[in-house]
DNA sequence: AAACATATGTTGATTAATCAATAAGTATAT
DNA sequence: ATATACTTATTGATTAATCAACATATGTTT
């Protein structure tokens, strides 16, 4: 594994956040390249070596908490759904600034669509139609049912600005993914 | 006035606040510049460009705060003591983990010299002892007087943790001073 | 349509920071 | 006395960021 050099590591950090503290003052299609790079102090041109545009920026970020979604679904996998779930939960909860912002924008289609081809994806790998309960549900439905399901609550969760604490979040998830899994 | 680097400023900037946080934590003479280091995100050879070590780091923190006093100082100085000093007070008041830390240090001693001597020279350049209440007193008298009893409100202020609001420490010692000035 | 203002994307030379390595000093343990 | 670990301070080659300038695109105004 290359390491980083550090210049790199911060450039990017001080990018990132200036677009997600930008993006709570304005809409994406209003904020500058140059308002990012003031915001972040640093080179207009250091935004475009590191992305494309302000579009990438954001898909990129997007990506990266996907991606850490996904590892921490890798290191869950052999938990019960309600042990699991409070994993992902407390990361939403971690992240909140990051998601109800992602939910509320222009963009929110985008993003919302991006975070349930995640769940779907993981919950593929996890369900099992040739056993159990259910035996017999063909399982392109039983997975979108599951993910849009999850994937509902988890927005309705954020829209409401944490109408409970994450850890209730987890518990009611996971005995309905119990249920129906 | 030549632009300085961007670079430089960040720098600069991560390693004041850096040495700052770290010494909360432990003594200066504890303090390591890896620490520093680890802690700014930083290289270990970057704080040696700009400084010759730990304690010429500190030296030029504590510099700075005294031209801004300074800066603060001539910007007041057609002001009445109590309005003057409220404008220091609010300094204070915004800069208090600086100057309880450096009065709490082990450096207090030096710190407090500093301080005394910034406020010897202000005071000195104010004081008139040619006519009104203070005719016949010793300039050196007088000065040395009025900025110690300052100095020594202030830390007392700073070392009891803020007993009352930067605003009634102004008052008083806008008060103290009319009475003494 | 022309003029103007602003934003985007790029370029080349320069600068500051990075990294790894080295040498020397200091403190501690054997 | 020697070995070890840690810290300080420095060095040289490399890398990433900076800055200023430029070209182009876009949007607005007259």
């Amino acid at each position: 594994m290359t390491k980083v050099d550090r210049r790199v590591l911060k450039s990017r950090e001080a990018i990132k956040k200036a677009l997600i503290a930008l993006m709570t003052e304005k809409h994406l299609d209003d904020i500058t390249i140059q308002d990012i790079s003031d915001r972040a102090n640093v080179n207009r041109g250091t935004i475009y070596l590191h992305y494309l545009d302000k579009y990438d920026l954001l898909d990129k970020l997007i990506e990266e908490h996907m991606n850490r979604l996904r590892e921490l679904c890798e290191a869950s996998c052999r938990l019960e759904w309600t042990e699991a779930t409070l994993v992902f939960c407390e990361y939403f909860d971690q992240h909140y600034s990051f998601f109800s912002l992602m939910l509320a924008s222009k963009g929110a289609p985008y993003f919302r669509n991006r975070f349930l081809d995640f769940l779907i994806d993981e919950f593929r790998c996890e369900l099992d139609v040739t056993r159990g309960k259910n035996q017999g549900i063909k399982e392109d439905v039983l997975v979108r049912f599951t993910a849009s399901a999850y994937a509902g609550v988890v927005e309705w969760w954020f829209m409401n600005e944490k109408p409970f604490s994450y850890r209730e979040l987890a518990e009611q998830l996971g005995a309905l993914l119990e249920r129906n899994l």
